[in-house]
DNA sequence: ATTATCTATAGATCTATAGATAATGC
DNA sequence: ATTATCTATAGATCTATAGATAATGC
């Protein structure tokens, strides 16, 4: 035994790491055990003090790797293009992109395990909570967008709580805190709703009264 | 020693339950340790098993007096009377309620406790995700506001989501997962903003174009 | 020589229980 | 007699380390 030859090597910091995110969202950090970890991946506790110095490593490693923040992907977009397309069309494909990506397993149990550690982020180096890293981003495309008459004027923050809301909410009913499989197609049906509602309630006024 | 006299007796089923409550936000369930709290109330360990037969008995005590949902306070109102004074204003002082318990510290502790418990609470007896109960109930009192053409028609439950995301939300941002004290002036601003837009947007359309 | 594992274990917890002690309320 | 505490401890479990072993890559 001891070291395994190169057939049988496997990628075990990886292991490592998809199995305590797993125990960790199922029975939080201090729930889940070196033991219980290296059951897991199959080898003894000493082999995971290889690849991690501590129970915690593993833990900042996890949130270095899922965590700065997925909300960036308006970053490669380009408004002006996009917009051609129409305002509520990009709403929607962002907002079903997010249902999708939530609905992924790592993501639900990454979202999960965020919520449960959140008072204890800080100690983990992640300095600022990550929902409000995603609002002040997305307060910002809203001003861009108020800027190029793309919505009616207002309080971009107003606009960003007004359509990430709902999308957070349905987020956490449908995704998050529930248990076996979510129901799609419900979920779906609802942000679409609430696209077109939100688009609806933001959109210029047009022609005269 | 032993037994306290008199006047020394405290509650201490009462102490250990708001100790255990505040070591449980900060530290999770299996963060925490009987020691500790024991240590918080002044008391043994085995003085703790006088009055709960184990930890798990704990939280079950402390989630079967905090967790009913605290949604039933539409159940006390009289719809009618209340729309009386105007729409927005019902709504809002609702939100407004809701967010000054929520700023509460025994509840933002608890609802911390429930999102990092979440996928632990059926074992402790919680049949229902408190958030699903809620947004069911809610959504009953939108169907009656539209049924009585206090507000315009449309489905209830996105009604319901589009006026309670961003009040979930903006609870998560500035009271949950935020540390310190949260900066009530800008929430209550964004509340009532919310409301609002919320209102503005679900209003039966008054006029002819 | 380095890397990835193993066996074995030290030392620190932790939950829960047994049995003693003293105040209370009948 | 009952209630609420204490002291003491059994027995389980947990994190982390020391040192051995064998495969890898130079």
């Amino acid at each position: 035994m001891a070291r395994p030859t190169r057939e049988e090597a496997r990628d075990t910091r990886r292991l490592i790491l998809d199995a305590a995110l797993e125990l960790f969202a199922a029975g939080g950090f201090a729930g889940t055990s070196m033991r219980q970890i290296a059951r897991a991946v199959g080898v003894r506790e000493s082999a995971l003090y290889h690849h991690f110095e501590s129970k915690a490593a593993i833990f900042e490693a996890m949130v270095m790797e899922l965590g700065p923040g997925k909300m960036r992907r308006f970053d490669e977009l380009d408004l002006d293009a996009s917009l051609a397309g129409g305002l509520e069309p990009l709403l929607r494909s962002f907002a079903r992109l997010l249902m999708e990506e939530s609905a992924r397993p790592r993501e639900q149990k990454f979202i999960r395990l965020m919520l449960a550690e959140a008072p204890r982020l800080k100690d983990a180096g992640v300095l600022h909570n990550p929902m409000l890293t995603g609002m002040t981003y997305l307060t910002g495309v809203f001003e861009a967008l108020a800027r190029r008459g793309a919505i009616r004027p207002g309080d971009p923050e107003l606009h960003a709580v007004e359509f990430m809301g709902p999308l957070v909410m349905l987020r956490l009913t449908y995704l998050v805190l529930v248990e076996g499989a979510p129901d799609m197609e419900r979920l779906f049906a609802l942000v679409d709703a609430h696209v077109h509602h939100f688009h609806d309630s933001v959109k210029p006024k047009e022609g005269t009264c």
